[in-house]
DNA sequence: GCGAACTCGTTTCAGATGATACGAACTCCG
DNA sequence: CGGAGTTCGTATCATCTGAAACGAGTTCGC
């Protein structure tokens, strides 16, 4: 009775998207729990420390490009984080509306204290990889995003 | 200023975690909407009627075993694919809390028109890569779910 | 047999998400 | 100036999600 489907080509198993979202969900769901338990972040908050800590004093405007996410959810991570005293919001010296993030020094703290523990995860995720491999990986999602987003530009 | 970071070696961009979850987001959001707008089926309702193409008379246990979803998802899932008669539901023979789920000839007809939608999704989206490229994808994206599930019996 | 412990599936509830609407501030022109 | 149109960020709402509680059915041990 699975005659059918198999001559038709579509396995959920062998299906990428659905590859790609069992993975995603694996992983995503790994490293929220241990950002959560042991540091109280959520994932899209963990991104706006990790850019912040990259370039720093940058608009939500900023954010919102630099880390893929809805507008809605980095003005909520953002006020998490400030409710915390882990960012700094200062005035724009020429747009009323916008403001500057910028991480405090407790937010320093906390960034140089996960940053070890997020490599270790990457580390632990990727171990049997070659670095050949992990390349390729990482080529091959930008493809397929880029991919995903030109295809959704068309349709809209 | 962003150089303290690139010490750390740890930047958004090239995380893969994170660059995991964007690329999936974009696929799946993709997917997702081409399902809703045009026959109205979510991602979890369409899961289930892949699997049952495939192999019909399952219970929602091994539904959920099957497509990796909450038994919770699945169990809303289900109910409106009955509502909409595209499965049907008989009572198990031999455990009387059990049901056993099979597409209609409605739900085959369905599953018939949107399987090859699918996979021309799926070409669009792995146009440009080389077949090598593709299964070496796929069997990447297992490593990492497997990694992601070891990890997080581990920590449990 | 018969009660304790377990499993299947549903319901309920709290939290997260993103589309939409909105207020405030800015820009552009006439 | 001053009003139309745009952009920044927030608030609201409808939806989705999974953890936990639950009722019904089954299995096991005595």
């Amino acid at each position: 009775m699975s005659a059918a489907a198999k001559e038709a080509g579509l396995q959920l198993d062998g299906y990428l998207p659905y590859r790609l979202s069992v993975a995603s969900n694996a992983v995503s769901g790994l490293i929220a729990r241990a950002y959560q338990d042991r540091f109280g972040l959520t994932i899209p908050q963990w991104r706006l420390v990790c850019v912040l800590a990259e370039d720093g004093g940058l608009t939500q405007g900023q954010l919102v490009a630099r880390t893929v996410m809805d507008k809605v959810t980095v003005s909520r991570a953002a006020q998490g984080l400030q409710k915390r005293a882990l960012v700094a919001r200062s005035d724009h010296h020429a747009d009323g509306r916008s403001h500057v993030l910028a991480l405090t020094d407790e937010g320093r703290a906390l960034h140089a204290e996960i940053a070890p523990l997020a490599l270790a995860y990457e580390a632990a995720l990727i171990s049997g990889l070659s670095p050949e491999e992990v390349a390729l990986l990482k080529r091959l999602l930008g493809r397929l995003q880029a991919a995903a987003g030109q295809l959704a530009g068309e349709t809209a």
